[in-house]
DNA sequence: CTGCATCCACAGGGATACTG
DNA sequence: CAGTATCCCTGTGGATGCAG
């Protein structure tokens, strides 16, 4: 299995978030900090919100428990096992429950935890700045992939 | 170079977020939205800030314009190479400007846009987050790696 | 229906050497 | 100091086949 951060990494440190990093450059001798939080942890919630599938699955499990090929339909792209992948990892890391009804068929359901909860309202912040900023980011990088042919050559421009 | 969303993505939407995705089922037949948004406008954005680094070049950024070496040094772990690739990725996307001062040994700032700021507020709110649940996210995910090793074998377990 | 195991292709990202 | 190009390893994720 190849999934992301199989290995044991326990960083927590004290979990605290002030919120007020104003120039205080922490990087010189002390731990390098984001927001008064370990960039080892930041890198932990990346790489399961950024891992391509996690945050369109949370979104779906927003509202209510879905079942395996329920989710698997919603989410559209996915492969079933990306699918499995990602709930597995959501549910390692407690914001997913995995309920099976061991029924004729085999029915299981995933819901959002109340961790995942919290984590969809953060989630949907992030979609709703995608949303709203979409355009703008676009216009953005056609700007600079069009003005990146133009650059390159400014010898034997004239 | 071997950058991330490098092709024309033309997929911008109404840019209209709602956030009022109660069970409607869009899949079947309309399009897969997230809160309203695309997925693969979703994707897109998390392309950008989960691609291991962003974030924290981001984060880095909030406070006032740094310098490539100063950047460098306060990311950390970064190697050149992807500190420029992050960086060109962010002035793409209109996050980040990049200022060079024609000095003998040569100067250039790096500074937060007006929407990468935007930006700087949701991802802190991430940040946020990790902080507030890397406790618990920590706990459940050794829960889960325990229980892990005697679940496998409910053969023979009495 | 749900899930795991294997094979395989591609892109992200690290180390290093070179240029301006 | 700032940036680019090359080499290469690894993870991520897609396709498919098998099992409970």
């Amino acid at each position: 299995m190849s999934l992301s951060s199989a290995g044991p990494s326990p960083q927590e440190g004290s979990s605290t978030c002030p919120g007020t990093p104003e120039g205080t450059t922490p990087a010189a001798g002390g731990p390098p900090t984001c927001a008064g939080v370990a960039p080892e942890l930041v890198r932990s919630v990346l790489e399961r919100i950024g891992d391509k599938w996690s945050v369109i699955v949370i979104c779906r499990l927003g509202p209510e428990p879905r079942r395996f090929n329920e989710l698997r339909r919603l989410v559209d792209g996915i492969t079933q096992r990306m699918l499995t992948a990602t709930l597995r990892g959501l549910e390692r890391d407690g914001l997913v429950t995995r309920s099976v009804f061991p029924t004729v068929p085999l029915r299981v359901e995933y819901a959002l935890t109340d961790s995942g909860r919290t984590l969809l309202d953060v989630v949907q912040a992030l979609v709703g700045w995608a949303g709203a900023n979409a355009e703008t980011v676009h216009v953005a990088r056609t700007e600079f992939d069009r003005r990146a042919r133009e650059q390159p050559q400014p010898v034997g421009a004239g």
